[in-house]
DNA sequence: CCTAAAACGGCACGATCGGTCACTTTTTGT
DNA sequence: ACAAAAAGTGACCGATCGTGCCGTTTTAGG
């Protein structure tokens, strides 16, 4: 069971993909199966129905973004550097990296917010869990640690700025988007690392 | 051609309701014309097409959203109070207003930022102006007035935080998102604020 | 009130939707 | 090499999609 696999992950693959383009809601299993140089009825060996099929590309589009963004700062030590070089691969994320569609998660997070369902069970639970590690990051930035309520107040502020620069850029087509997020970002550390 | 028009309007505000909970690409005719009680051809002697109706329903969103959010500003001199207003209310717009489907515009934003055609280009003209006109009163709160890059920075900062708390509130289901993003919105004002 | 126009319903069209079933081909473990 | 299991195909189903056509009802202007 070796080649399944391998379709199997190509289909997950271009199901985000066209999702990230079109939304969740426009995937049509035909599309994807065209895509991927299969049968629509093919699909269904490797996925029980489009609900598991889009399940599947969205858990895989978080790990990816995991992969992407916050891995090369793992080797970094905690602080300051850390949370620039995460903003700064969460730019390159949206920006560069998929530059086709954009961001799956935040366009699966407006499409969904608003549907209940495991899609957006999955897309809360996991969201959440990465405000928790950016809060943890941020209480690194001074010592003694600030406070649960100042992190997360500063993650708030930063994942705005992302959320801020995915439209500016993508909707507005304003390539000045990346230095004004730079300049919110900066302006935060700033004085959030100060007593 | 009155009764016309009246229809005309609830169909408009129908299909923007519908629009913000599933998204554009998921109303259908059927839906909307049960929903206001017409029958499927019905819609069609008030629009010529699908996506006339959505056009409709954008602009009309648009509209009501100044109505709601900038207007009652409009009252209040340029500078602070007047900023703080309009920002309150856009909270309000996107959690009690709109409190079925969250705002049609973001929600718009995201879905029709990577499609190409006359709804996203309304979508730019409409979001661009309304950038201009915070812009415009960012300046207003200095004197000398701020220059114009530092005054489109807050506006970035702003909206990003709107965008913010759209998520925690509608995604995260964390009713303290209002509280975030008003300590974000009066930090930020601080500091335009002051030489 | 009367008539023309506007508003609307019924029906059917081709296309596409997600999904099933029976069947054939390919891959895999032994 | 061989059999079992996995992978993949094609025809087809009922439902729904947006839309055009034609007849009927309702509204509005003189």
């Amino acid at each position: 069971m070796k080649k399944g696999e391998a379709t199997r992950a190509r289909i997950i693959e271009e199901t985000g993909r066209q999702a990230a383009i079109k939304g969740f809601g426009a995937v049509s299993l035909n599309d994807v199966a065209e895509a991927v140089g299969l049968s629509k009825s093919g699909l269904f060996k490797h996925f029980e129905s489009k609900e598991a099929m889009e399940l599947a590309a969205l858990d895989r589009g978080f790990d990816r973004f995991v992969a992407f963004v916050w891995e090369p700062a793992e080797s970094l030590p905690p602080g300051r550097a850390r949370l620039e070089s995460v903003f700064e691969r969460w730019l390159d994320w949206t920006e560069v990296e998929n530059a086709a569609g954009g961001c799956l998660i935040m366009a699966a997070s407006t499409e969904l917010d608003d549907q209940p369902g495991p899609m957006r069970d999955l897309l809360q639970a996991r969201v959440r869990r990465w405000r928790q590690t950016l809060a943890r990051e941020m209480k690194a930035l001074r010592e003694p640690p600030i406070s649960d309520a100042e992190a997360q107040g500063a993650v708030f502020q930063m994942k705005s700025f992302i959320l801020g620069h995915n439209e500016m850029r993508r909707l507005l087509d304003d390539t000045g988007a990346r230095a004004a997020a730079r300049a919110a970002f900066d302006s935060l550390l700033d004085r959030t690392g100060k007593a």
